[in-house]
DNA sequence: AATTATTTTTACCAACTGGTAAAACTAACG
DNA sequence: CGTTAGTTTTACCAGTTGGTAAAAATAATT
C-alpha cells in the first residue's frame, strides 16, 4: 500500500529537511517561515506541504533526528575502557560535531533557550536517563581512584557548554579571534582542561 | 523643550523594556511580536509605538544596555590584584549574572546564535578590544609565573561558555538534575575547574 | 498508447504582522 | 477652571503568515 519511497519523495524529503535545518537553526521555530524554507529548498510552499503535514512537522522531524545523533556518542562510552580516554574521546567527538554540524547545534540551542517546548519530554526522559547512567559510571571510576573526584553532572555540563559554545557562539569567537578555524586551539585547550580535571 | 522624563514616560518606558526583554529572550527578534509585548506590558500596541519608534528600537535599546552590563565586570578586573582571585572574581560575577539575569543572557544568546545581525559591530569593536586587553594582562601574569600558562582566549571562552550554559540551557539542566537551584554546586565545580587551570 | 498514480502549480483564504492617523481622553500648570 | 501638553484608544491598512482545494502536469505501469 504505502509506496514509502519513490526517488522523488526521497530526494524532496531530504531537500526540505536540509532547507528547514538551515532556516530553523538561524531563526528558531517561530522566527522561520515556510516561504523561507520554500525558497531555500527550491520548491513551492504547497509542494512542501505535500511532503510534510505542517511547518511543525518539519521542525519536529529535525529535532528527533538530532537527539538520537546527540545521544549516540554518550551511549558509546565503554565502561571497560580507560576512563580518562573514554571521557576525552566523548568530549572530542562532541567537539567534532560542533565543527561539522554547527546548524544542528544551533537548532538545538534555539529550542532549549526558548524553553524546549517541543522536546521537554525527551529531556526528562531519554536524556536524563543517559546522563544518569554516565554519572554512575563516572562515580564508579572515581571511587575506584581511576579519575579525580569531581561533580560528574557538572563535568558533563562543562563538556556540553564548551562544545556548544564553539558552534552556537561562532560569530562571537570569530569577532574576537578573527576569521579562521579556531577548533584546533580550542581542542588543545579543552583537552588540557579535562585532563587537569580528571587526572588524579 | 524636551521634557525627557514625565513620571508616566519613565514608567512606561521601563515597563515596555521589561516586557520586551521577556518576549525577545524567549523567541528571538523575528519570533517575537509587538502584540505579545503589548499583552505582556499591559499597554496597547499603538501605545507602545508612542514610546518606541518600532519593534526594532525596543530590541536595540535592550541589546545596547546589555552589552554595557556585560563588559563592565571585565573592565573592572584589577591588573594589580591577585591574578587568580581577579580571574575567579570575574568568573563568579559572571555566574551570578547568569543566575540573576537569565533573560538578559538568553536575549544575548538568541542574538548571537542568529548571527548577531544587529550587534556584530559591537563584537568586533568594543568586545574584541576589551578581550584583547584582558588577554594581554593574563599573558603578562603567566609570563611572570603568577598563573599557569594557558591559552587566554580559550580560557575566557570557557568562562563564558560555562556561565551562559546555566542561564541559557536552564531547562536542560533542570531536566537532568531535577527542579531546584543548582548554582551552588555549579559554582563549586566551576571554581575548582578554574583553580586547577590557573594554579601553577 | 492509454490508464493510473504521483507530483506540482495556481489561485485562494482567514488570521496575524508591524505600523499609522486621528480622535478621545487625562494630567499639569497657570 | 481653562488651556495646553502629554497619553491612550479606536479604527484602520497593506503585507505576510500557515495552510487548502482543485486543476494541471508529469511519471510509472500496464
Amino acid at each position: 500500500m504505502n509506496k514509502y519511497e519513490t526517488r522523488i519523495q526521497k530526494k524532496n524529503h531530504s531537500v526540505i529537511l536540509d532547507a528547514g535545518l538551515k532556516i530553523f537553526s538561524q531563526f528558531g521555530f517561530r522566527g522561520s517561515t515556510l516561504d523561507q524554507i520554500a525558497t531555500e529548498s527550491g520548491l513551492s510552499k504547497p509542494n512542501i506541504l505535500y511532503y510534510f503535514a505542517s511547518k511543525e512537522a518539519i521542525y519536529e522531524e529535525l529535532l528527533s533526528q538530532l537527539l538520537a545523533h546527540w545521544l549516540k556518542p554518550v551511549r558509546d562510552i565503554n565502561p571497560d575502557g580507560d576512563p580518562i580516554e573514554e571521557i576525552l574521546g566523548y568530549a572530542k567527538h562532541k567537539m567534532m560535531m560542533s565543527r561539522l554540524y554547527p546548524r544542528e547545534s544551533r537548532l538545538y540551542a534555539n529550542e532549549i533557550i526558548q524553553g524546549a517546548p517541543r522536546i521537554k519530554n525527551a529531556l526528562t526522559g531519554e536524556l536524563r536517563e543517559v546522563v544518569s547512567t554516565l554519572v554512575k559510571l563516572m562515580n564508579k571510576w572515581s571511587s575506584a581512584g581511576l579519575i579525580r573526584s569531581v561533580d560528574s553532572h557538572h563535568l558533563i555540563f562543562s563538556i556540553w557548554a564548551m562544545t556548544q559554545h564553539y558552534a552556537d557562539f561562532d560569530v562571537q569567537v570569530q569577532a574576537v579571534l578573527g576569521e579562521g578555524d579556531h577548533f584546533p586551539d580550542a581542542e588543545r585547550y579543552f583537552e588540557d582542561m579535562l585532563r587537569r580535571m580528571l587526572t588524579v
